[in-house]
RNA sequence: GCCCGAGUGGUGGAAUGGUAGACACGGAGGACUUAAAAUCCUCUCCACGAAAGUGGGUGUGGGUUCGAGUCCCACUUCGGGCACCA
């Protein structure tokens, strides 16, 4: 085959992009074949899916195509590896900036939302990408989004019953009620009354309604909103920004507080553990994978109740210590208050109880509590105060004491007080939690703020690693006192060295019977130091147990240490035995010393953080149990459920993930699909009565009341809608089984394109969708799943997240730096495979990376070359044919691995090589096809220049012979004592005998070996010879 | 504070424990041209050296190994996530 015609010697990106583009379009050459209607022979399915963009007003800059280029890339090998692929794009057209450009123009965001999308539609187009447009879904038509309205409906009428671990209809749960009652259903649900199946059926409607309603997996309730009282409304997080006192609107300034308000929520908790799980069988990055499980934040630990009593006729002050044991309760009980912990082997250092302000018992209690007028206060302020400042402010805790109340530790039965405080929520747990100061840091801050008792009951225990005990030594317990002495003059620590061994220690003795351990201290140091004008500051909290093999006596030891702090007073010393002075030496060192690296004693980490900060520290650590009755020295583990039991506490799975949010005060969005009737019953929609479309409304204005402009719509509210509509996520939870049937006006998918397509193969899209549509997703699908909707557990198989883009400054790529780069200029200058290739070659997929306005020139250089050759004389040669099967190998396997900057990198090396030995047509043309999925249109214009038939998409992908990767000859490199010193070419299958002959007679080791002897060489057949030399 | 991830030339980056810096940008020199652009050729980690070469070199310090950018430990800087979750 010859070229019909010299090309042109400059390449023309602009004729040939269009050319091909259209010619794609006509010819359908990126249809998926669709499953339903050829069964004949049907092909392996390859599902390849974008996150399809949020059509914003600000346009796409060379950024977002980046994720949109790889999975193209892919697609289209996969589709030349002859899979049926489908690699669909859509909008997810409902939200904000439509709605903002509604309000400002009062104007529908209707037509303004199409227009966007054409727009991005058009930007997309021209960069050449392989979709099948036939399947686009846009999330604000009413033909889809009648089907989100659908998947709503059915969240509404489900349960989840924590016995089969699935959803259910609700016709099922009302079906057990009514045969035993709410007792023997196991479901997710806040609700705690029990009811029999004599009572459900006394119930009105409107109390069955209630109650279904408190396990629904979507269902009513109140949450917490961001409300602006000056604007009226309700606000979106991202509508807020940070004031200097508090959050405000992101327009206007205004103050924004939180407020409880009647909501539509998804009880995404019910799905908490098999979202977590799930995770264990998809191919996605571990860094999402961890973000996920994070924001789940799954936490096992036991409930605990603690009773609650009247306090003794003189308040209990926040100094007293709790009373021990006593033997008549003091007043009368008010009930208990059940306790979250994950630390109930801490459960006997419990010394105050605290609950969060919110807290419904907090109300209850009031005429017990003797303080309330301030109590009141406290409340109040707190109120005041959003979450974001409660937490951002972290450092400060603040409470106020229910003076007249005591709780009784369950497992001892001491009185301890009542505390309500901010740094705990109401949200978490149970919204109480009991104290344990002497091992967490938020306890310990509060009880050292308010001087509430610490009490330690978990002694650590270090397992020194490095000596660890020896079998068949003997074992030897004792213990000691360590003193840690301060000289407040030189601002040193004193130390002993051992000048054998080299060992750093503070100075360690032994207490002897029930000898003060500062008197044992002391003893010591006047023995060992000869120091004894010293003052006694004060313990450094409990004692810590060590174990250890001791290398100089040959003994296992266990090692009780009290430590003790000192500060030296003077230098007055006494004279010390031989014995001591010749074994150690005594030194002064500065705080930069005297730290754990340089001590020899594994447990000395622990005291400093003790000596740090003069109330000592928490010690949050696992160990042994002490002060604590029967439980001493168990360990904490053993300690958790023994402890747990004997108070007869519930072992309980806590998640972090809160129950989401599913309404907003909004008009551009899906509206719900419920009527709420004059008699206060809710009559959910019917199939036939989709979609519930969105009205006309005069004006875009928030109502003003926080509910949202649907609300002024007589029509709308005289049929008795739900004013509130869907969040941004609904539509995108569901959009990709959309794109695998998207005409279906019977079903939001058929059943057989479902059990064809399944679920998507491979997900590309951003990072910063990782605990947001990502894990509602999942939701959803699971939920699917569970009905028998979807044939697959999870959604995603694969994902992969692309890395930014960011300006060549370096900052993000926004208007505000002015730094943006449109991709419709770049193609206009450089073609879109130029901007394709690019893209791909600037980094790793997944690296943020900033662009480069040069580094562009090198990929349009790139393809000129290609264009070039495709026209100079054509001869075979075999080094060409040999570079070219190991770009077929490294293409293929890049691609298949998201490594596209090395698949571009092996095509450029192969291209050098071709321009300097010359070519083959027919290795020339295979060339092509390995380019063909970055720089689709110059690869499909040369391959019909050269005669290949259709589109070079559709042509087999290429396979490389195995034959021509083996190298004849290779070159290795020759070290001597790990440094290079020589090169060796060789046979490829030399053995390893000839290799080091090979070696060792070389001129230049030969020189380097004179005179030295070889201790060992070291062959590795095709990599390097390794000689060790004295 | 906790949990991830990453530190390699002037720049983006490459490198199954085996000759560090592939490929590309930029830079220097040269060829072609009346000239410029484009294109082609040569060089381009640093230091010393005319060169051959010698020495150093993947954030810092230590370790394992015949051999470490790669594995282990500690530190440090940067990026991301979570942040009073009991």
């Amino acid at each position: 085959m010859k070229p019909k015609q010299a090309k042109p010697a400059h390449y023309d990106h602009a004729k040939v992009e269009k050319k091909w583009q259209k010619a794609w379009e006509e010819k359908g050459t990126y249809k998926t074949e669709d499953p339903t209607k050829n069964n004949k022979k049907q092909k392996k399915k390859m599902y390849v899916l974008d996150m399809f963009p949020y059509p914003s007003g600000a346009g796409l800059h060379v950024g977002h195509p980046r994720g949109y280029i790889g999975s193209d890339v892919y697609a289209r090998m996969k589709r030349m590896n002859g899979f049926n692929v489908l690699h669909p794009m859509g909008f997810d057209s409902f939200g904000l900036p439509a709605e903002q450009y509604a309000i400002a123009t009062g104007k529908h965001p209707g037509p303004f939302t199409d227009s966007l999308v054409k727009q991005y539609k058009k930007q997309l187009e021209i960069i050449g990408f392989s979709y099948d447009w036939s399947r686009e879904v846009d999330t604000h038509r009413p033909e889809y989004y009648k089907w989100t309205q659908w998947i709503f409906l059915q969240l509404y009428d489900a349960w989840y019953d924590k016995k089969k671990n699935k959803a259910r209809t609700i016709a099922e749960l009302i079906a057990l009620f009514e045969k035993s009652g709410n007792r023997s259903v196991d479901a997710v649900t806040d609700i705690e009354e029990t009811f029999s199946a004599k009572e459900w059926r006394t119930f009105s409607q409107l109390e069955k309604q209630e109650i279904l309603m408190h396990y629904r997996l979507a269902y009513e309730g109140f949450g917490e909103v961001n409300w602006s009282e000056d604007l009226g409304t309700v606000l979106a997080n991202d509508e807020i920004v940070d004031g200097p006192n508090g959050p405000v609107s992101e327009r206007g300034g205004f103050p924004v507080i939180k407020k409880a308000m009647r909501q539509w929520f998804m009880r995404i908790t019910a799905y908490a553990d098999r979202l977590l799980e799930g995770l264990e069988d998809i191919n996605w990055p571990n860094n999402i994978k961890e973000i996920q499980r994070n924001w789940i934040g799954r936490s096992e630990g036991s409930e605990i109740e603690f009773q609650l009593v009247a306090a003794p006729k003189e308040p209990l002050a926040g100094q007293t210590p709790p009373t021990p044991h006593p033997k008549v309760l003091s007043s009368s009980p008010l009930g208990s208050v059940g306790v979250f912990t994950t630390r109930p082997d801490t459960l006997f250092g419990v010394t105050y109880i605290v609950l969060a302000p919110e807290h419904a018992l907090v109300e209850d209690l009031k005429n017990a509590i003797t303080n309330w007028s301030e109590v009141e206060k406290y409340i109040k302020d707190i109120s005041k105060k959003d979450e974001a400042e409660r937490t951002s402010a972290e450092k400060v805790k603040t409470g106020i004491q229910l003076k007249g109340i005591t709780a009784i530790n369950p497992a001892n039965g001491e009185e301890v007080p009542v505390w309500i405080a901010d740094y705990v929520l109401a949200g978490y747990g149970t919204g109480a939690v009991m104290a344990v100061p002497a091992h967490d840091e938020r306890d310990f801050a509060f009880a050292t703020k308010y001087k509430l008792p610490i009490k330690e009951v978990i002694r650590p225990v270090i397992i020194d690693d490095k000596n660890p005990h020896q079998k068949g030594k003997p074992l030897v317990s004792r213990n000691v006192v360590h003193a840690l002495v301060f000289d407040p003059k030189q601002k040193k620590y004193l130390i002993i060295r051992n000048k054998k061994f080299g060992w750093d220690t503070t100075i360690i003795g032994g207490i002897e019977g029930d000898e003060n351990p500062v008197d044992a201290a002391l003893r010591e140091l006047r023995e060992e130091t000869g120091y004894i004008d010293l003052t006694f500051k004060r313990l450094l909290g409990g004692t810590t147990k060590a174990a250890y093999y001791t290398k100089h006596k040959g003994e296992n030891r266990i090692a009780v240490a009290q430590p003790v702090y000192f500060e030296l007073a003077s230098d007055k010393r006494v004279a010390i035995g031989n014995d001591e002075d010749e074994a150690n030496e005594i030194l002064w060192v500065s705080a930069k010393d005297f730290v754990p690296e340089k001590m020899v004693n594994s447990e000395f980490a622990i005291w400093l953080a003790r000596l740090s900060n003069e109330h000592g520290a928490a010690y949050t650590g696992e160990g042994e149990l002490i002060n604590s009755d029967d439980f001493n020295e168990l360990s904490s583990e053993e300690a958790k459920k023994a402890i747990t039991v004997f108070v007869k506490g519930k072992i309980v799975t806590k998640y972090r993930m809160r129950d989401a949010i599913f309404a907003r005060q909004r008009y551009w969005g899906e509206p719900i699909p419920l009527r709420h009737q004059t008699n206060g019953l809710i009559a959910p929609l019917k199939e036939k009565e989709l979609p519930l479309e969105l009205p006309n409304v005069k004006s875009y204005q928030p109502a003003g009341t926080g509910e949202s402009p649907l609300a002024s719509v007589k029509s709308w509210v005289k049929e008795g809608y739900e004013t509130n509509t869907m969040p941004g996520w609904a539509g995108s939870s569901w959009y990709f089984l959309r794109y695998m049937d998207p005409a279906n006006a019977k079903a939001f998918a058929g059943e057989k394109a479902l059990n064809y397509w399944k679920d998507v193969d491979m997900y590309v899209g951003g990072a910063e969708h990782a605990t947001g549509h990502l894990l509602y997703s999942r939701f959803w699908h699971k939920f699917l799943f569970d009905m028998g909707y979807v044939p697959t557990k999870e959604p995603f198989k694969t994902l992969k997240n692309q890395g930014l883009i960011g300006g060549a400054d370096g900052r993000k790529m926004s208007k505000r730096w002015g730094n943006v780069i449109n991709p419709d200029d770049v193609v206009k200058t450089y073609g879109a495979d130029s901007l394709r290739v690019f893209e791909m070659f600037l980094g790793p997929f997944e690296s943020h990376l900033p662009w480069s306005t040069e580094g562009i020139i090198g990929s349009r250089r790139f393809i000129e070359r290609v264009w070039r050759l495709a026209t100079s004389v054509r001869i075979a040669n075999e080094g060409s044919t040999r570079i070219l099967h190991k770009t077929i190998k490294k293409v293929t396997d890049d691609i298949e691995n998201f490594a596209f900057n090395t698949a571009v990198s092996s095509l450029m090396i192969c291209l050098n090589e071709f321009e300097k030995s010359g070519v083959s047509e027919k290795d020339f043309v295979i060339f092509l096809q390995l380019l063909a999925p970055f720089a689709p249109h110059v690869a499909d214009e040369l391959w019909n220049e050269l005669g290949g038939k259709g589109s070079i998409h559709t042509s087999a992908w290429p396979k490389h012979n195995p034959k021509y990767l083996v190298e004849k000859e290779v070159s290795i490199g020759v070290q001597i004592n790990g440094k290079v010193r020589g090169e060796l070419t060789i046979a490829a299958d030399a053995d390893q005998k000839s290799i080091e002959s090979a070696a060792l007679a070389l001129p230049r080791i030969q020189e380097y070996l004179a005179g030295k002897t070889v201790k060992k060489v070291i062959v590795i057949p095709a990599k390097i010879v390794s000689i060790v030399v004295e």
